[in-house]
DNA sequence: TAGCCATTAAACAGCA
DNA sequence: GTGCTGTTTAATGGCT
């Protein structure tokens, strides 16, 4: 059961996944994260049935194996979700990294099985540090891959000792119970087919294969030696009808079956592969046959719920013939899927290609390793934070140890032992925002790996303010007219070359609705500037109406007293002074805020103080150089404090009038 | 459950 | 008139 429950929880996740990336992926992700709502339960569904599939068999060693199997169903799973999060930042149409990041084995089963603490990926990824990750990985994905050799093998010697025995039988005993004999063995034959494939979906869930028919192009055939499933129909098709034999057309594939004849020789479940699997998959990608795995085990009592017959027509590939009823169904089993030699042809298609799909799942997990490796174990590579994407703001003075750049990948380095993982801020679904605010400091992750999302098309895990905000923080003059913020999304996210109707008005409506950004007129025309006072408030909203939190946040800071997090929050936040240690100066953070270096450092700047005649919304002082405000008349002082605090430009002339964002019972008092 | 936040969509107005 | 820019509102979903 607490496998069940497990399995609900992981394949729940979807949704949140979705709601992660999605989120800020709108209509990019629209097809997947519309539909992970309404599948979770579904899903659920599906893993409870797999888990009564495995008690309701009277094998004893089946149930064995049968657990395993679970395992490495759970395993996956967790695989799945956890490869979405990374592909949230892999995963693009193009990029050859998303399609071959669908690696399984990446997940710890022992995670994968956690009964209380059900995991997320996210979550995994947030508890274990870095290195940890990898090990674990590592291990569970050697431990995966010996469980399904060990598995597989057991299976089919299990079945040859079968199928000798029965052969045996069948010369001394009457047809009859042959025919009995043959049944009950065909069904064997099926539950191990059912487990392969089972293993061969969760390997499609992972991206490894692809059944869906307009995608035929799946990853697989960029494998040289792999067999696609999707071509499986066609080469069972190809055999002509049922019952011509198969020997020739699988041969002619070219399948060398040596490696695996000494097992497989005879036996070995017919495949069961696409057709079925096309005709009806189940909304989240799964194809019935799954949900018909629990069937397969209680066929007896539920007539339609044979694992090969599936609204009225045999599921057997290629075949597709109409039954009535189960009975029906299991006579025209017997007469046209007996054992003969094109089942086992079939069988040996199979089983070759469970082998290569092995083979490639080892593959891409070392891929992903090294994926893994190159986005998380980056601090072992000197970080300067003279990073080329960052022009001249937001530069790390870093003291701070920037926590793993992964946006997919959030980690939340220090957290409370004994908390639920589920109950973290972003324990959850990798929402974007969670990311953002807690883990890796936008600049740090753009710098990383600005190829990445400069080329692949994958939505940049960070809020549209964030990108905004650093989008003006990158030009030496930190200001931007609204094409150049088009621009720079554009030139620095190859996401944001599409659906451009749709983060454009996010862009403008972001630039609108926050009071960080402030728009100002200069030469050019209609300039945006950053208010980093005012982006700072907002940046810490988990600890608004927690002075004393935000108090120990800043003080904790880089002392190391504090959750990396908030380091990692405030360093995106491109808090240069906050972020250093040496320039910190626990309590009075507010004298830190609102500048930056180079902003401290301009002296010609007409700090628009003290909103005599300060403009409206405008006023970052420090960035508003010669700029002059073009709206709204000075009219609000606010309810800011009087004395700026250090340095700061003032913050008085920071607020526009009417408040975008209401922050005004931010802790002023701890920030001042 | 309520509130907050981010996102998305849309309507509208001003301007070139 | 068209397109861009900017503002605002509403709906939605995730998180706390």
């Amino acid at each position: 059961m607490m496998v069940e429950s497990a399995s609900e929880t992981i394949r729940s996740a979807p949704a949140g996944q979705n709601g992660g990336v999605g989120s800020l992926s709108g209509q990019a992700d629209g097809g997947s994260g519309s539909g992970t709502a309404g599948t979770a339960p579904a899903a659920g569904r599906d893993g409870s049935s797999r888990d009564t599939a495995s008690g309701a068999d009277s094998n004893g060693e089946m149930s064995s194996t049968e657990l395993l199997q679970f395992q490495q169903q759970q395993a996956l799973q967790v695989a799945r979700q956890f490869l979405l999060q990374q592909a949230s930042s892999l995963n693009s149409p193009g990029n050859n990294d998303s399609k071959q990041s669908a690696s399984a084995v990446q997940v710890p089963v022992s995670v994968a099985m956690m009964p209380q603490q059900i995991l997320t990926p996210q979550q995994m990824q947030q508890i274990l540090s870095p290195p940890q990750l990898q090990a674990l990985l590592q291990q569970q994905q050697a431990l995966m891959l010996q469980q399904l050799q060990e598995y597989y093998k057991k299976q089919q010697e299990q079945l040859h000792l079968q199928i000798l025995t029965q052969q045996q039988a069948g010369k001394q005993q009457p047809k009859e119970a042959l025919g009995n004999k043959q049944l009950a063995f065909q069904q064997q034959l099926l539950q191990m087919q059912q487990l392969q494939q089972q293993h061969l979906l969760n390997l499609q869930r992972q991206g490894l294969v692809n059944l869906q028919p307009s995608q035929a192009s799946g990853p697989l055939q960029a494998l040289p030696q792999a067999v696609c499933p999707t071509d499986l129909p066609q080469l069972w098709k190809g055999e002509g009808a049922p019952g011509q034999p198969a020997e020739d057309s699988v041969r002619q594939e070219g399948l060398d079956l040596a490696s695996t004849a000494a097992t497989a020789t005879s036996f070995a479940s017919p495949p069961k592969v696409s057709p079925p699997l096309s005709h009806h998959p189940l909304p989240n990608g799964q194809p019935t046959v799954l949900t018909s795995r629990r069937d397969s085990s209680s066929h007896e009592e539920t007539p339609s719920s044979h694992p090969l017959y599936g609204h009225g027509e045999c599921k057997w590939p290629g075949c597709e013939t109409l039954c009535e009823d189960l009975g029906q169904f299991i006579k025209h089993l017997n007469t046209e899927h007996a054992l003969d030699d094109r089942s086992t042809a079939q069988c040996r298609v199979q089983m070759q290609v469970v082998q290569q799909l092995e083979i490639q799942l080892a593959k891409e997990s070392e891929r992903l390793q090294a994926m893994m490796a190159h986005l998380h174990m980056r601090p072992s590579e000197p970080k300067p934070f003279s990073q080329p994407v960052t022009v001249s703001a937001d530069p790390f003075p870093d003291g701070l140890v920037h926590p793993p750049t992964s946006a997919a990948a959030p980690v939340t380095p220090l957290r409370p032992p004994g908390l639920g993982s589920a109950s973290l801020h972003s324990g959850g679904p990798a929402r974007r925002r969670s990311s953002d605010k807690f883990c890796s400091p936008i600049s740090s992750e753009l710098a990383q790996n600005h190829e990445f999302y400069k080329n692949a098309d994958v939505r940049p895990p960070f809020t549209y303010a964030s990108l905004i905000r650093q989008a003006i923080l990158e030009t030496p003059d930190r200001q931007l007219t609204l094409n150049e913020i088009y621009n720079w999304f554009t030139r620095m996210f190859a996401y944001f070359r599409r659906n451009t109707a749709t983060w454009k008005n996010a862009v403008r409506h972001n630039l609108s609705l926050h009071k960080c950004f402030v728009r100002v007129e200069n030469v050019k025309g209609a300039v945006w500037t950053v208010d980093e006072r005012e982006y700072q408030k907002r940046r810490p909203p988990k600890m608004t109406g927690s002075p004393t939190l935000v108090k120990n946040m800043i003080s904790g800071l880089s002392y190391g007293a504090l959750n990396a997090s908030y380091q990692a929050a405030l360093a995106e936040s491109s808090f240069p002074l906050l972020s250093s240690p040496g320039m910190l100066n626990p309590g009075s953070a507010s004298s830190l805020l609102p500048l930056s270096q180079d902003d401290m450092g301009a002296p010609g700047e007409p700090l628009p103080s003290n909103g005599s005649s300060s403009p409206p919304r405008l006023s970052p002082p420090q960035y508003s150089h010669q700029v002059q405000v073009k709206e709204e008349p000075a009219e609000a002082e606010e309810d800011r404090r009087p004395g700026p605090p250090l340095g700061a430009p003032n913050p008085s002339t920071v607020g526009p009038p009417e408040d975008r964002d209401l922050e005004e019972d931010l802790p002023g008092e701890d920030m001042s």
